[in-house]
Parts: structure tokens; C-alpha cells; sequence
DNA sequence: TTGCAATTCAAACACTTGTATGAAACTATC
DNA sequence: GATAGTTTCATACAAGTGTTTGAATTGCAA
């Protein structure tokens, strides 16, 4: 195993330049100068620069999907086995965006990398992605505990339209503070996790036949 | 002006490589030869790669914000000056997802760009959504109309979250098929379409309270 | 037809990329 | 301190990229 120091200093340089510049434009070789380390490394360590980029996104997304079931269990236990839709909801988007928003200047390298693996969406983090169903599942198996009498496809879209606030407003954060000229506060996380988790519940709760039935005369109105 | 024939072909080709294949593994090369036309022509014709992904993505984009212009402008015009915010958020949504959902083998090429467009984001593209603020300001102005009681804050979270669902439900269309098991129909493009309306229109009517003040004890409990 | 501009073409250019190689340096074990 | 295994290093490789060039061709107007 030996000292480690090589594998752990690429690690750390290729986070944060891919975190500052994006997948793009971030080079092996840039990645090696910024470690003070040899190019052949790189391969040597992990193989390819896939796998460099596949085991960076693995070590953050595995730490971030504990954290969720750790919410996820912990509230179950104590509801009993069946814990309340908000804090189900709470514990799928609250490490995520925990993870990625906050304060720019004291947003940590795995954030910004996290955004980053967000926005640009290369292809070993794609593979990545896609096992995640199973544990999605999970938290669809507890949002039809919480909720039984909804039916399955609005628990899917429920979890979804939560995911997509969650990761949208990450995606899009700097775009939404432009547009509200500051007004929305993306540094307040626990204020966005709230507005998330509100609005997500209320389209799991609300009345089913609203969402079903549009308003079909405005619809047609305005085709 | 002449022919313009080999500019078109160049068009079509780029846009039906890039929706199959995306932009990572499509070379000009590739391009030309399903164009049957010549390496130089598109360096001759747009200037550079990067113009070329522009003006596609251009042409789609402005349809589609007319598009969604068109349905708000008629609603405000009918209703004096004031249209109910269902119908705004329809507009605003109802285009994009009309144009990238639908029955999969009977989706346009450039529905299929436009997906492509917003899963990969590459650097052009990114560069004219950048550009995209000054339309959507158009929306929250017809928001807060709508909403003389609601806070910008309020109104520019419901305008975040509507788009989020819209564009994560493009973009992930796949995946939510897939985690459930098909029960979700991504083809049923108006029903899609009426889901996000409802949670986005409750998201921005629900009792101001409930969006800023978190169930503090259950959110505390999980940590 | 002649002349001139617009277009097409084959070829090469100039670079960058990730990866492979094989020798050198190091490290720990006996 | 010799040996075997690991790690580092300079260097080269092979392939692919977008772009440029300058000559050939085409189309059209005088």
C-alpha cells in the first residue's frame, strides 16, 4: 500500500480543479501539475482517468446517500415504522442540498465538486447515476408507508418533482439569485430544504383530483 | 446567398447526430460525412463548431420562447391585463414539455436536441441560456400580477420550482419510467404538463406561513 | 464566351488528449 | 546490504480534434 501520498494528492487536486473549471476543460495534465506529481500516476493509481473521476463522485455520492438513510431510518424507527411525509422528504433533499449550497465562500471543495458533477454530467457519472434506483426505491417504499392511500404513480411524481427542486435549484443557483437580483436567498439552507419540503409535500397531499384534472377550458384557451 | 443547400444539410445532420448521440462523442467529422459534404463546409458556413451547436440551439430556443410568449400574451390580453397563474405557469411550462415529451418514436429530431441540449450542456449552449433572464422576467412580472399579495421572493421561488419540475422531468424522463416501472407515462404529455401547473400553482398560492416556518422539531429530530 | 465571385474540395496543419513503456529510484524484508 | 516489489519518472505513442489553406470547381452576370 505504501504511502499513499500520490493517490491522495491527485484526489484532492482533480476535485478541486474540476470543481473550480468544470470537466471540460480540466486536463490529466493540469491535474498532475497542480499535484506535483507525475502523469503517469494518474493511470497508475486508478487506472484511467474514468476511474479517477468515477471514484471521486462515488466516495461523495455514497456519503451523501448514508446520510439520507440515516435520516430516513432514524425517523422511521421512532415514528414506529412509518415516519411523517415531510421528514421522509426532509431526509431524501436535506443532504443534498446541505452538501451543495451554503455560503460561496465557505462552500467546501465537495460541494463545488457535487455541483459541478451536477451541471455537467459526463459519462462515468452518469454510469454512477443510474444504480441509484435502488436507492431511490427506498425512499419510495417508506413515501407509500407514510402515505397508503396515494397511489403509486403520485408517489413517483412526488419524488421526483422533490428531486427536481432540489437538484434544479442547485443547478440553477447562481442563474435564480441573478434573476431575483439577490432577493432569494440560496445561502440560507435550511430556508430552501423548507421551501423544497413544502411544496413537495403539498403535491403529495393535496387533494388527488386536482392534479389529475387541468383546468381544461384555460388550457384549450391559450393553445 | 446561392444554393444554401449544403448549410441545411449540415443543419439537419449536426441536429439528428447530436439528439442520437449526443455532443461528447459527435466530431465534425461524423457531421459531414452524414451531410455528404465536405469537412471544410462547416468552418466555411457557420465559422466554428461552437457556432454551428449556437444556431442550433438558437432556432429551437426562440421557437419555443414565442412559443410560450404567445399562449401568456393571450391570456393577459383576455383577462384584462391579468391572467390567472394556472394559466401563466401553463405557458411557461407547456411549451417546453409539449416539445421534448411525448411518444418516443414519434418525438422530432429536434425534441430530441433539445433534450440532448439539456442534459449534456455544453459550452455554447450554456452561454445563450445565460441570455434567457430577461425572458423569464417576462413571467414573473405576469406572476406578480397575478399575485399582487405575494412576495418577489415568494413569486421568483414558485417561477424556480415550476421550471425545475419541467426541465427535471425532461431530463430525467428516462429514469422516472424506469424507478417506476412504467407506471409514470412520460408520453401523456398533458397530463404531465397539468401535474407540474398544480404543484406549481399551490406552491405559489399555499398560506404564506407554511413555505418559510419548517416543522422545526421534526427537522431538528433527524439530525 | 469571358470574367469574377462564391463555393467545394483534398490535404495538411497544429495541437491536445489519454495512455503505454521501460528504465530509474525508492522501500521494506530477509 | 542484497533482493524483490512497489512506485516514480521522462518520454514517446497513437489517435483524434477543430481549423486552415490554396487550388479546383461551379454558377452567374456582362
Amino acid at each position: 500500500m505504501a504511502s499513499d501520498h500520490t493517490r491522495s494528492a491527485i484526489l484532492a487536486a482533480a476535485e478541486r480543479l474540476y470543481a473550480d473549471r468544470g470537466f471540460g476543460d480540466v486536463t490529466l495534465r493540469d491535474i498532475v501539475a497542480a499535484a506535483s506529481v507525475n502523469l503517469a500516476a494518474v493511470n497508475y493509481h486508478f487506472g484511467s482517468k474514468d476511474e479517477l473521476i468515477a471514484e471521486l463522485f462515488v466516495t461523495r455520492s455514497i456519503a451523501t446517500n448514508r446520510e439520507r438513510l440515516r435520516e430516513l431510518k432514524a425517523a422511521e424507527e421512532q415514528g414506529g415504522g412509518r415516519a411523517p411525509i415531510e421528514v421522509i422528504l426532509h431526509a431524501l433533499v436535506g443532504p443534498t442540498l446541505r452538501g451543495c449550497l451554503g455560503p460561496e465562500n465557505q462552500r467546501s471543495t465537495a460541494a463545488r465538486f457535487m455541483i459541478r458533477a451536477s451541471i455537467e454530467s459526463v459519462p462515468p457519472i452518469r454510469r454512477i447515476k443510474n444504480r441509484e434506483i435502488d436507492h431511490l426505491r427506498k425512499f419510495a417504499g417508506a413515501m407509500r408507508r407514510a402515505l397508503p392511500d396515494r397511489s403509486d404513480v403520485d408517489i413517483y411524481w412526488g419524488l421526483n418533482f422533490a428531486l427536481a427542486m432540489a437538484h434544479h435549484t442547485i443547478r440553477e443557483s447562481e442563474r435564480l439569485t441573478k434573476l431575483s437580483e439577490g432577493k432569494c436567498d440560496l445561502d440560507d439552507v435550511e430556508d430552501v430544504i423548507a421551501r423544497v419540503v413544502s411544496v413537495a409535500t403539498m403535491a403529495l397531499t393535496a387533494g388527488r383530483n386536482e392534479a389529475k384534472a387541468p383546468p381544461r377550458a384555460l388550457a384549450r384557451d391559450a393553445r
